[in-house]
DNA sequence: TTAACTGTTATATTTAAAGTATAACAGTTA
DNA sequence: TAACTGTTATACTTTAAATATAACAGTTAA
């Protein structure tokens, strides 16, 4: 598991584990029925507290990206539910703004959905660890 | 200046204002040298308090969008600075967990990228008030 | 059985960000 | 002079994030 954690960053250390994690589902690093470690290796392998990897395994797991066995661990959801109407509302609220900016900036349309397009790529087809 | 705030919302406050003015700038509800409310003016409206409105102008003012003279007031930039190497480092830390997501909820590309035309679109083309 | 490991829960504490409440200053305008 | 600008300063409350310990219940291997 090579994760990247920014103790400085403004984004809570939670939200940049699972992020890291969702990034590394999408690439294909990390597939259905992996393993992640255990609250307390992870927490140690990164130098923070057991709570804040918990934090962010609960929200996974409540979010269907992970399954969490008692005693087995943690693993990689098999079946992550598909985007729904909650979500695209989720996703709304999140890329509104950053559009907005972006066309407040200049952007066309085009401009925009093709640095998403390229920013997809990247994520879904870059990399041979997959 | 038709501006909502939701102060349950985990969204700080001042965030929201400075989403809403840039939303609001996108769609050409805000024009080039359109005036703002004064901070207590708009403090009051909002039922919040003047250094959150402060906050919130402040950012804008650093960010490009808007010039403050100190007792002519606040308006819209007529010059708002394009979008930079810098901006899209920003664009694509921010889109990038997005993406990532969507991905893992089995969004193709294609529907990804046309979800995002689709709310260009209606940032952009919406509305008579522009 | 024992020891070592799981996730989970509880409690307490520290730190930082967000928001509020007042108050004052300096410059402009009617 | 009075009323309005943005700006700055200080103090306070509330909340979220993160840490520090500790314990519990269940599993697994020695």
């Amino acid at each position: 598991m090579l994760i990247n954690i920014d103790l400085q960053a403004n984004e809570p250390i939670y939200e940049q584990l699972k992020n890291q994690i969702m990034i590394r589902i999408a690439r294909k690093e990390l597939k259905p029925g992996d393993g992640l470690p255990s609250v307390r290796i992870f927490a140690a392998d990164l130098g923070i507290n057991l709570h804040t990897v918990n934090k962010a395994y609960q929200q996974l797991k409540q979010e269907g990206f992970i399954l969490i066995h008692r005693q087995k661990g943690v693993v990689i959801n098999p079946e992550i539910p598909s985007a729904d109407g909650e979500y695209e509302e989720k996703l709304t609220r999140l890329l509104r703004p950053l559009i907005a900016e972006s066309a407040c900036r200049g952007m066309t349309e085009v401009e925009f959905t093709s640095f998403c397009r390229q920013l997809f790529h990247q994520l879904t087809e870059e990399g041979d660890e997959g």
